[in-house]
DNA sequence: CTCAGGGTACTCTATTCAGAGTATTCGATA
DNA sequence: TATCGAATACTCTGAATAGAGTACCCTGAG
């Protein structure tokens, strides 16, 4: 049950957020901002506070005070109770040292490809190629704001990890769009002759691709 | 508003299933199973039938058929309308050429490695370079399968992709290991030092990095 | 002096989702 | 022959989520 409940890592920017020191909602969504923390982890206002809800149900936060300003809706101050404290860092430790299995919509685009005619997926390949070079040069004079700005590279190694992954994406891009344009792929020259062929079938089978389920009275006719 | 409708990849697994013949839900899912789909498409029941409702409020797919075998639920069989083939087809090209923002789980634990020490910081980060290489070895053998099975490369691009993402993953840890150990990553010396200090404050203000919201009436102090 | 635009501080709501649950059938085992 | 487990084909439910909405405040351009 610890487990479900650490879905959603803004949890734990919250949970970090609050061992620095007690803030309320608005002020940790500004803190994360300022650092830049919402390039790394999803943030928005309606999780925020369900978040915030949630972890002081479960007494990792308590409420510390509420203030208000003229007639601007009240904030509630929260802080970092000791069973808060040990979550975090225990749910830090295991996000550091655990990989845990994801779902890059791209590795899902590429499961797909055979359904685009070859050469249209070469293009649009080509066409992320580009927009990757374009994030990839962006990253870069990020980093050289934040060089700049005398921030130490410590406190950006995940934009440095984030590029990392840009680089291998476009390394694999282009290595695919050459590949099936040299019809090194193999399996290239079945895609392209489905396509080029008359009337296209959708999906002709390959030995050992075509199977699909087979309910029990149909494989054993 | 297709936009929002094009959340959950599954979605497009659904209509691509449907474009090579109409099934029923149930054999949607068995179909992606065994061409290992689900590795790279997040796949479940209770979001299945979901979709596939949706879908069909949308008008992309339409039922064609019931079946029923003995006293077993019910099956409806679906299948992909002219809407749906236009939408499937938009929405893989949209997917192979734009890279979308993405939120993996080990660049927000990247963010927070100062709310660690460095020395533990390091252990962990070993720990996670061993699991890598386990996953790594893995898909390698995987891909022999596969191979042996004759199944053309065409047909698992996106384990390959995995694979490269895993690759670039693991280098990136053992040059953060490294450089964190070694004193080369800049910040390191003062993460290290606030940690020996006695106390340990939970995070003194870095230049430049203290900085957190500012409310109008503070900061007009 | 007015009023547009942006910041502050939340709240609401409609989906979406994941996981567990249900009921049936079939094949293998003992 | 009884039964265990796996496969079939969904259904249910509570929680999470994203995005928009609300209401107020301040600053600055014209």
């Amino acid at each position: 049950m610890t487990s479900r409940n650490r879905s959603n890592p803004l949890a734990l920017a919250v949970l970090l957020c609050l061992y620095e020191q007690p803030m309320h909602p608005y002020e940790i969504a500004a803190t994360l901002r300022q650092r830049n923390k919402h390039e790394s982890v999803r943030l928005n206002y309606g999780s925020l506070y369900a978040i915030v809800a949630s972890l002081e149900r479960r007494g990792l936060i308590t409420p510390r005070e509420t203030e208000r300003e003229g007639r601007l809706p009240e904030r509630t101050v929260y802080e970092l109770t000791k069973a808060g404290e040990m979550e975090a860092h225990d749910w830090l430790s295991e996000l550091v040292s655990v990989p845990v299995k994801e779902y890059p919509e791209f590795e899902a685009a590429l499961s797909f490809l055979p359904a685009l005619h070859p050469d249209e997926a070469v293009a649009l390949l080509h066409e992320r190629a580009q927009r990757l070079e374009l994030l990839i040069a962006q990253s870069h004079a990020g980093r050289e704001v934040a060089e700049k700005a005398q921030l130490p590279r410590l406190f950006w190694v995940e934009a440095e990890f984030h590029v990392a992954l840009l680089e291998a994406e476009l390394a694999y891009v282009h290595k695919l769009i050459d590949d099936i344009s040299s019809g090194a792929l193999e399996g290239a020259e079945w895609w392209r002759s489905t396509y080029d062929a008359a009337g296209s079938p959708p999906h002709p089978p390959v030995e050992g691709y075509e199977p699909r389920y087979t309910p029990r009275e149909r494989s054993q006719k």
